[in-house]
DNA sequence: AATGAATGAGATTTCATTCAT
DNA sequence: AATGAATGAAATCTCATTCAT
C-alpha cells in the first residue's frame, strides 16, 4: 500500500510509475504553468485515473516534492563530472554555464517546471514556496568556486555573494526566458557568451 | 458602466478607485503570493465588496493588466530622468542598476507583484504570461544603450541580446532573491557591486 | 461577508438562511442519517446551490455546530418554564420526561439529529465526537435535581449519577427508539409511564 | 469463491479469517467510530491487503451484517445460562443487568461497534439502519420475562414495552455511556445499582 | 457607485470495489 | 487464497463572477 504513513521499500514496478507521474507533472507544469498542471490533467497525460496519483502520493504536494527532489538529484548527477573535470575557478564557471545549458536541453520540463514550483507553489503556511527553494540548490558549491577562486589568487576582489546570485540567476532565468522566447535557440552559444562575460567580470 | 467595451473617459472618483484596487492587489500578491491573492483577499485589503472590483474592472485579468502597466509606466517615469542624466553606455548601465534598486525599494510591492505575475499569471488563452511579459519591459531601451555603446567604441563586441538579458536578470531576479531572502540588505551596495561586474564585463 | 474570521453581526436576512439551513440539516440527518446528509443534499432541500452553505458558514463543522447549539438553547427554553412551574423531585423528573416528550414531537427532527451527530460527527482529531456531547446536556441539572430531591429527604438513598444517566437515557435513547419505530406512538403517554417507572425507583 | 451468491460450505481457513476480520472491524470501529473504520483501515489491523476483504465479503454491509450477527450469538450464549439459572422476574432483570455488564467488559469492542453500527450503517435503501437493529436484540426476551412476571404476580401492572425498553436502553446507553467517559469505571457495582432501581420500578 | 447574496465550475481527496496475476 | 494496482463515484471546499437592489 504506497502512499501510506510508514514508507516501504519501493518495488520496481512502483518507481516506474512514480517516475512517470513526475515526468508528467514536470511536463505539465512546463507546458501549461503551476496553475493548470491540475491532477486532472497530470492524469490525462499518464493516461490513467486521478486516483492512481492519490494511490502513490499521499497528496499533490508529495509529488511536488518528488518533481523537486528530482531535479536537485538530477542536475546534479549532470554537473559532477563536468565541474570535477574543469580547471581554475574561470574553468569551472564556465563549466556551470554550459553544463546547466546541456541540461536545459535534455531536461526541458524539468528545469522549467521546478522554477514554476518555486514561484507558485505554497508552502506548509499556505505561503510562496519562492526563495526557499532548490533555485538555490548549487548556490553554496558556487560561492566554494569563487571563494577558492580568490584565495589562489584567479579571481579579484567582489562580493562572493552578489556575483554567485548572478550567476544563479544567468541560468534560472537569463536563459530560460531566453529559451522560452526562442526554443530553437542556439543554448551552447549563449552560455559561451554568459562565460566570457563573468571570466571579464570576475578576473583579476 | 465603466467596465464595458467601448470605454469612456475615467472620471476621476474612478481613476481614484482603479488605482487603490491596482495597489492593494499588489499588496497582496507581492505579500502572500499570486495564488493567495484573490478576488476577496484584495477586496478585504481595501475594505470593499467582491463586487466593487467587478464594477470597475471587467474581469481579474483586466485588473492584473492594469497592474502590469501601472508598473510598466512608474517605472520608465522613475527611469527616465537617470538615464538622460548619465552619460556614456557604463554609466547608463550603472543608473539603470542603481536607478531599479531604489525602485525596488520605494515601489517594492509593484515591483514584485509583476514578478509574481509575470510567473503565474495566465494570458487570454489560460497559458502563463511568462516570457511575453514586461519583464521585459526594458528590454529595447537596454538593447539600444549597448549599441550605441558599441557604435561609439566604448563597449567590446559582445552578444547584445545576452548582456542585456543578463542585466534584466541582475534586476528582476538577482537583486530580488536577494531582497526577499534578507529584506534589510544594503540594495544600493548591491547594486554598485553589480554594476562594477558589468562594467568589467562589457568595457573595451 | 458572512463566514469570515472576525464574524460581524449577523443581519436580519443572514439569520433567516442560516436558520433555514440548520433546520434543512436537521431534516436531512433526522431522514437520511448522517453520512447521507452531505451538502448537496441540504442544499437541495433548501432549493440553493451548494455554495450558499460555504458562503453562510465556513465549513459543515460550522453548520452542524449551529445545529447543536440551536437544539441546546431550544431544549432549554423548552424546558426551562416546565421545570420551573414543577414542583418536588418527583414532580421535576416527571416535568423532565414529558417535558422532552413534547420537545421530541415538536422538534422532532432537531432532536434526531442531535442524536446522530452525536454518534457520527468527528470532532477536530478525526475522532467520533460521541459522549462529549449535549446528549449530556441536561446532565448537570438533572443531577442537581436528584441531589435536592435526597437533601429534602423526598428521595431515597442512590447512586445520583446512576440514575441521572437512566434518565437522560430515556429520553435520548428509549423514548427515541421508540418513536422511531412508531411515529404513531403517543409519548404522552409513554413519558408517563416511565415518570411512574422512575417515581417508584428514586421515592423513598 | 466465498462471496459469490450461491453460498458453499465455509472451510476452517475460511472461518478462521472471517473471524479475525469480524474481530479487526469491531476493534476499528470500536475504537476510531464507524466513519473511520474503512477497508484500508480493517485491514491494516488485519495485516492483510485490503482485497482480501472483498475476497471473503461480498461487501462492507455483508462484513458489518456478520459482524452484529456474531454480536448477537455471542451475547445470546453469554447470557442463557445467567437467565436460565436466575429464578423469578426481578433475579431475572437482575441477570440481565449485570450479565451484561459483563458482557460489555469480556466483548468491548464488540459491544461498542454494534452500537455505532445501530447508529451508522446504511441499510441496503441506503438509509440508516438503526432502530432495525438488534439494539433490540434482546427485547423480545426481555418482554417474555416482564410478562411472565407479570402473569404469576411477582410485577406490578406496567406497560411491558415501555419497562422493556428501558431496560434495554440502560444497557445500549446509559452504561455504554458512562463505561466510554470512565474506562475504569466498576461496571458491576452500577449494574447492581441499576438492578436495583428496576426491582423499584416494576416489583408489586 | 456600491453591496450582499447567490451561483456554478472545478480542484483535491477519500473510499469501496475490481481485476489480472 | 492472496496481492498490488487501478478505478470511478462522490464529497467538501474555493473562487471568480453575476444580479437585484
Amino acid at each position: 500500500m504506497p502512499s501510506t504513513r510508514t514508507p516501504h521499500k519501493l518495488t520496481f514496478a512502483e518507481r516506474a510509475r512514480r517516475a512517470q507521474l513526475v515526468e508528467c507533472a514536470a511536463d505539465a507544469i512546463a507546458e501549461l504553468g503551476y496553475a493548470n498542471a491540475t491532477m486532472a490533467e497530470i492524469a490525462r497525460r499518464a493516461d490513467i485515473a486521478k486516483s492512481v496519483i492519490s494511490y502513490h502520493f499521499a497528496d499533490k504536494n508529495a509529488l511536488i516534492q518528488e518533481l523537486v527532489q528530482t531535479a536537485v538529484a538530477t542536475s546534479e548527477q549532470f554537473l559532477e563530472p563536468r565541474l570535477a573535470t574543469a580547471t581554475g575557478a574561470p574553468g569551472k564557471i564556465r563549466a556551470y554555464l554550459t553544463g546547466m545549458a546541456d541540461f536545459m536541453v535534455v531536461h526541458r520540463s524539468l528545469h522549467l517546471a521546478v522554477l514554476e514550483v518555486a514561484f507558485n507553489a505554497l508552502g506548509p503556511d499556505g505561503r510562496p514556496v519562492a526563495a526557499s527553494m532548490p533555485t538555490d540548490v548549487h548556490g553554496q558549491q558556487l560561492e566554494e568556486i569563487l571563494r577558492e577562486g580568490q584565495r589562489v589568487g584567479e579571481l579579484r576582489d567582489f562580493d562572493i555573494a552578489v556575483l554567485a546570485g548572478l550567476l544563479r540567476s544567468a541560468v534560472t532565468h537569463t536563459m530560460v526566458m531566453a529559451h522560452r522566447r526562442d526554443p530553437d535557440l542556439d543554448l551552447a552559444a549563449y552560455a559561451a557568451e554568459l562565460a566570457t562575460a563573468f571570466e571579464l567580470a570576475t578576473r583579476k
